[in-house]
DNA sequence: CTGAAAGCGCTAACAA
DNA sequence: TTGTTAGCGCTTTCAG
């Protein structure tokens, strides 16, 4: 079991004092020639390598790393949302040098993002309190997926209602009348969202809203087959689906093929995510486009200023979505 | 610009000293009834989070993350391979209340990855000094899709060179005599093992082994549509490619067709990775599929118990893979 | 059960 | 240009 080298090691082997080293680890440049190179060769006979703790609870310089926290929920690695936003956020500290402090937040323990360089929150549910604490020892963050007006926090997300409400039209301009809607997760900002888009949709349509042709999900896919077979099963069937994620959609083109009924034939749906799952579907999924990649990297760029700048400025920013047209749906 | 609170606010607060605070923190028995209630309220009312860097350098204690450090190559977050890894990973550290901590590795700067629990490397390729410094700080740590022999580390990766060998002779059991390499980037441990397995089955077989027929590439597309012209415009053109990648295949059959020749009629093809792209392509991909995820998961456990247990024998873990045969093969 | 004091490894004034 | 000396925020003996 090797001892850790510290400062102090390098600075017996060169002869020199600690502040010396220290000096020559963080490039200062009064350092004389000849001690530089006695230190130099110290550091790498001992292949010392300064601990990036200690440097920054002595400087009180912030780690080169931005947290990236998610609510715990099932299946967050399997789901083609989260996925997506590691990869923006991933590929954005990439290009600029940072690491990725990947968090996944249970219950209660708030982990320990401070001293980061900044943290972005995916989706404030359970976490709501864990941004507030960040927020409070006035770490730069930034808040994706989630629009939260009663803090002063920038936020980046995709405008569900408008998204939602543009889909469900799509399939009023194509003649349905009977649109019902699977929910995701209404603790989520995101779901609720969709669901207003839903009403408004049929408002501004003047259709009726029909709460029986609402169903709550958890997002899982198993919820999504329970309200599939509601649906299904009604008297008055829904001729269009409108469902708040893609994997919901899926699942629910399987149970309604499992019925004996035909999409879109007897039935057209329209999901949200653009998962390419749905791409390939026995018939591809019509749905809702976010730029969830455009979404990671702005919300990196948005850290790097915040974190160099310290605007007091924070933005909200609402991104358009864009409605895919595949073969899920027809004309009544 | 609020400053941060400390262990001492809280001790003033409560009127008592930082020891006893620090107690607390720690959930250490020996604190009387009364004080702990003060000290909880206090701590409840200032909002006090410990800085985990500090409690890590006092304590020696090693933070719970594991780090994960993934060469800088072009588009490590595009890959499908790359992916599969963080995905398996992250689900680990989920499941061990773990914090993930990436790394991308650029050049030189070997990054900061002492003082967390342990650490995971993936490809040993431009990183090899920054893993022989972990190594030697005697940080637990783990590299997966590389064996390394000359290093008592444990090494969880896949048998490439079998899985080359079996594919090739799926080939060759099909009929195939004339059949090419596109080889991916042989820095890479894997991309030099699948030549072996690939040069293994055509031995074996007594086949000639033709180096016109071994393009050797980067793994990039761009790479990969440059062999699959040199390879389709040879006078003696091979009838069958075993290509190191999933991406590469599925840029190769663009190229056939738009040579106007067709997969599997003209000539056949077996990809690598199991990504499933190469099943919506227009001829579904004959592949080797690797267990990714489970290599991910396994890496973390076994990160676990080198923190836990120490041991001091070293695994060298190598899993087979499958072959997935779909439509881009045929007879001869 | 509790407090005082000595660090953990490093940086940052301040002198020299 | 260098060395000395306080700390950074916390844990951990060691007394009491």
């Amino acid at each position: 079991m090797k001892k850790k080298i510290s400062i102090e090691n390098v600075a017996k082997l060169a002869g020199v004092s600690i502040s010396t080293v220290s000096r020559v680890i963080n490039k200062s440049l009064s350092v004389g020639k000849a001690n530089r190179i006695k230190v130099e060769k110290a550091i790498k006979e001992l292949g010392f390598k300064p601990d990036f703790l200690a440097q920054h609870l002595a400087s009180g310089r912030s780690i080169p790393a931005v947290g990236l926290v998610i609510p715990r929920y099932e299946g967050a690695f399997y789901s083609f949302y989260a996925l997506q936003l590691i990869r923006g956020i991933g590929i954005a500290c990439d290009n600029n040098k940072l690491d990725l402090f990947l968090h996944i937040t249970g219950s209660l323990n708030l982990g320990n993002m401070s001293s980061l360089s900044g943290v972005i929150f995916a989706d404030i549910i359970g976490n709501r309190k864990h941004l507030e604490a960040i927020f409070a020892m006035n770490i730069p963050c930034v808040v994706i997926n989630n629009i939260i007006e009663d803090l002063d926090v920038d936020c980046i997300a995709v405008d569900n209602q408008a998204a939602a409400k543009e889909a469900v039209e799509y399939l009023i301009n194509l003649g349905h009348k009977k649109i019902a809607h699977v929910t995701g997760d209404l603790n989520t900002q995101a779901a609720r969202m969709r669901l207003e888009g839903y009403k408004d949709a049929l408002n501004k349509n003047n259709l009726s809203i029909n709460s029986e042709y609402i169903v709550e999900t958890d997002y899982s896919r198993q919820e999504a087959r329970g309200a599939a077979e509601k649906l299904l099963n009604m008297e008055d069937r829904p001729t269009a689906l409108f469902v708040a994620s893609d994997s919901m959609a899926l699942e629910i083109m399987g149970v309604i093929s499992k019925e004996g009924l035909e999409v879109p034939k007897d039935i057209s749906i329209v999901g949200f995510d653009d998962n390419p799952e749905g791409l390939y579907a026995p018939v591809s999924l019509t749905t809702v486009k976010q730029p969830l990649i455009e979404i990671g990297q702005m919300a990196v760029d948005r850290l790097k200023v915040l974190v160099e700048k310290r605007p007091d400025k924070k933005e909200k920013i609402s991104l358009p979505c864009e409605i895919v047209v595949r073969d899920s749906c027809r004309h009544m």
